[in-house]
DNA sequence: ATAAATGTAATGTTTAGAATTACATTTACC
DNA sequence: GGTAAATGTAATTCTAAACATTACATTTAT
C-alpha cells in the first residue's frame, strides 16, 4: 500500500503524543525521515478532513483536532489510500471476452474487499497506536 | 496491488475456457495487451505451484492442470502479490519512540488484515470467474 | 535440420513516487 | 512596521520500480 498512510498514521501518533502544543513539519519530518514539504502535503489532506489543526506563521505547525480514541485506521485509510487494493490492470484487448469483462468483475470483488477491509481496519485507532508503540518501547 | 495479479487472474481464467489445447503465450499476451515475456515470468510463477503446466518446443504453451473451482483468488494472491497490503514505511528514526516502533506495530496490524482478506479471497475461484465474465457478456 | 515454442538474463524505456527548490502567504514578536 | 518563522502549493529534478524489449539458450514437433 502507499506510503503517504503510514505517514499519516505515524504523524497523528506523534501528534496525539503531543496534543498541547504544535508541532512543526520539519519535527515530524524528522521522526518519520522525510521531507517536510512532504509532510505538509499529507497533513493538508488530513486537514480537509478535519483531522488536525494547522497555523501558519510564527510558532506555527500541526496539532490534532479530534479524540485520538475516535480517529480510526479506516478513516484514515480513506483518505488518504483508498482504492489501492484494487489490482492495477493494463488496458486489456476488449475484443477478448476475458479482457473485455475481467477488470469489472476484479473491481466489484475489490471493491467489497475493502468494504471488509474497513471493518477491520474500524477496530483500531490512533489510540491504540498509542499504546502500542509505547508496549513495544518498554519491551526492549 | 501489483498487476501480476490481474495478470494472472486473467491469465488462468482464459486457460479455463481453452481447457484442451496448449495456449501459447503470444496469444495470451494479446488478451491482456502485454508482452509476451512478461506472460511467461507470470505463468513461470504459477506453474512453480502446480497451477499450470507448460510445455516447451513447436505446439508447446500453457496449460491449466488444477480444477477452476478448487483455484481461488486468495491462491493467487499469494503466489503473486503477497504482503502487498503491507503499507510501505521509509526507514524512519529509531531516535524517536514512534519511530522506532511504528513499522512494527502496522506491520503486525495489516499481516493480521491481510489474513482477513484471505478468508474473503477464498470465496471465489476461477470458476466463477469464468462465470461471470460470461455473464457479464451476455447482458450486453 | 528447421521452425516454433518456453526460460531467463540483460538492457532500455516509461512512469510514479519522492525530494528539492522556489516563492507566496500568514503570523508572532521585537 | 520590519523581520524571522512557519505553512501552502506549484514547478522541477531525482530516483526507483514497473514494464517492454532484445537477445539467446533450450526444448520439441514435424
Amino acid at each position: 500500500m502507499n506510503s503517504d498512510y503510514s505517514l499519516a498514521v505515524h504523524s497523528l501518533t506523534l501528534l496525539s503524543i503531543m496534543p498541547d502544543r504544535m508541532s512543526s513539519s520539519s519535527a515530524l519530518a524528522e521522526s518519520a525521515s522525510v521531507h517536510p514539504v512532504r509532510i505538509r502535503k499529507v497533513l493538508s489532506m488530513l486537514r480537509q478532513h478535519g483531522l488536525v489543526e494547522t497555523k501558519e506563521g510564527t510558532g506555527g505547525g500541526f496539532i490534532l483536532s479530534a479524540e485520538p480514541d475516535q480517529v480510526t485506521l479506516w478513516e484514515i485509510y480513506q483518505i488518504t489510500s483508498e482504492g489501492s487494493l484494487q489490482p492495477k490492470c493494463s488496458e486489456a484487448n476488449k475484443q477478448c471476452l476475458v479482457g473485455a469483462n475481467m477488470e469489472l468483475v476484479l473491481s466489484t470483488i475489490f471493491t467489497d474487499a475493502e468494504s471488509h477491509l474497513g471493518a477491520f481496519l474500524q477496530q483500531y485507532s490512533i489510540a491504540d497506536m498509542v499504546n502500542q508503540v509505547q508496549q513495544h518501547s518498554h519491551s526492549l
